[in-house]
RNA sequence: GGCGACGUGGCCAAGUGGCAAGGCAGAGGUCUGCAAAACCUUUAUCAUGGGUUCGAAUCCCAUCGUCGCCUCCA
């Protein structure tokens, strides 16, 4: 089997097949960093962090490049009114991310290149646009010259002609044509600046991707990604770019999410219409969120909300609950059963994930192999056996990043810490049930409930876990 | 106005030509001292109207609606 990834470019699902064999190189435009980020910029990175995870859990070696914008007219606008320096607020935010990605359970990119940090090959990739034919300077900043390119608006299907000149676009002078847009910027004095061939200035937005991929993934690469906002003109700009200075295709499969919904709108910086990581994780475990993300296509839109949030960890729990012991003293032998799931979630797990990432897809196959365990369990199945379908469970959600760990309760630095005490109560319950002192008994559970500590009891005994 | 995506049960959501996955919630049941969990049973003709086809949620056209982009935005 082949997986096959939806291509914004053709609009199509098309086969993937990779530049070099085994291998990928995959470019995802991260965050501007000059404010807090939000659940929609977690919503892209945990996408690509499951794709990753798929291509590399199917032998793939992936290169994965994401990039931190950390010098634009908002950077220096926030820093500005804070009255620090745009290079503190900028790594102070990307400080911030990195603890976001880590609580999030995303793999580190292999590299994670910043604008400021990739002047000179900006500069370069410049020059060499100039020397083509491609942009010119004007009055210290540099213009890509739109019009230079045959194919411009190829991944956004849009055309030149459509763009009214001076609607919604502003007419500016330095230009000469409105859609040109700005590879090197002039600097006003008091703003971050470098030396260039035109002077002082620092580099647009769009350039800087172009750079930075060409720089760390070469003139080609299999895969580049983002939000589905920054198809245009983001990434339209940036094969305007590359492509012109190389010549050759520059991705071969453009990836794009859609985009987090609140209160039926994109989840936006600039409108406020947001809810932060910091706030998310807070209240709720990272796998929440991914598990959000997980039972929906990554392609469309996705509705954030409390009863979204709910239903997310509700669906974690059930998937937890097939990773619950057997019952005490069981000795049953492998169920047809849960043999043949066993199979059939192996194969179709595999079928819907090379079907352009299909996550919601393979969660069902999931949740087949979830609701056979349990029953497996229930009919007295060993715990070998149950154990034989749990590996591969954890196999897959481990594929997927979840992490399946019970939250943690406060007090304790583990499980293990308390265990012997709950069994005491436990041993002591289980005497008053005899005796049939069920006041007494239903405190014990009631308290021990208070602490985060569920008991059942069961045919063959009581078990506890953590809530 | 232009470009694009989408509209599946109470909610979330998979499914792109051949009897409509899965999760949540609801109802009934098994188990239990009660409970919880788990398990069993149960809930849809796929926005609307045309068309193509032996056959369409799936293809085509139109209409309505939602969202994104066209300006910084994952």
């Amino acid at each position: 089997m082949t997986i096959k990834i939806y291509n914004t470019l053709t609009r199509k699902r098309e086969r993937f097949e990779t530049l070099e064999p085994n291998k990928v190189s995959m470019y995802v435009c991260g965050p501007t960093v000059y404010d807090k980020a939000h659940v929609g910029h977690a919503m892209s990175v945990l996408v690509f962090d499951i794709i990753r995870r798929y291509l590399e859990y199917r032998g793939y070696e992936v290169r994965h490049v994401m990039n931190y914008t950390d010098v634009d007219d908002k950077i220096i606008q926030r820093a500005n009114i804070e009255e620090v320096d745009p290079y503190e607020l900028a790594e102070r935010y990307i400080k911030e991310f990195r603890e976001h990605l880590d609580d999030l359970n995303i793999l580190p990119a292999t590299v994670y290149p910043r604008a400021t940090e990739e002047i000179d090959h900006i500069i370069e990739m410049v020059q060499g646009l100039i020397e083509k034919g491609n942009a010119y300077e004007s009055e210290g900043d540099v213009y890509f010259f739109v019009s230079s390119d045959d194919d411009y608006g190829k991944l956004s299907g849009r055309k030149l002609e459509d763009a009214q000149s001076g609607y919604r676009i502003d007419v500016d002078d330095r230009k000469e044509t409105p859609m040109d847009f700005a590879l090197w910027k002039a600097s006003k004095p008091g703003e971050p600046a470098w030396e260039s061939p035109w002077g002082l200035g620092r580099p647009g937005w769009h350039i800087e991707c172009s750079a930075m991929s060409y720089h760390h993934l070469g003139e080609q690469i299999d895969i580049h990604g983002g939000g589905n906002d920054l198809v245009f003109p983001h990434h339209e700009n940036e094969i305007a770019q590359t492509e012109s200075l190389t010549g050759k295709p520059f991705a071969r499969y453009w990836v794009h999410n859609g985009m987090m919904q609140l209160r039926g709108a994109a989840m936006s910086k600039s409108t406020g219409n947001l809810v932060t990581i910091e706030e998310f994780i807070a209240e709720h475990e990272a796998d929440v969120l991914r598990m959000m993300v997980l039972n929906s296509s990554y392609r469309s839109p996705l509705k954030f909300s409390d009863e979204t949030v709910g239903h997310a960890k509700r669906a974690l729990d059930r998937l937890r609950s097939a990773l619950r012991p057997a019952s005490p003293g069981a000795a049953g032998e492998m169920p047809e059963s849960l043999a043949a799931q066993i199979t059939a979630t192996r194969q179709g797990f595999s079928e819907s994930m090379d079907d352009d990432f299909n996550t919601a897809g393979s969660l069902g196959h999931l949740f087949d192999l979830v609701r056979a365990v349990n029953q497996a369990r229930d009919h007295g199945a060993a715990p070998e056996i149950l154990a034989q379908a749990q590996s591969l469970i954890l196999e897959f959600t481990g594929v997927l990043g979840l992490e399946m760990e019970r939250a943690r309760v406060d007090g304790w630095s583990g499980p293990g810490e308390a265990a012997p005490f709950v069994d005491l109560l436990i041993e002591v319950r289980a005497e008053l049930r005899r005796q049939k002192l069920w006041a007494l008994t239903d405190q014990i559970r009631d308290r021990l409930a208070e602490h985060g500590v569920i008991i059942e009891d069961g045919k063959e005994g009581t078990t506890w876990r953590w809530k």
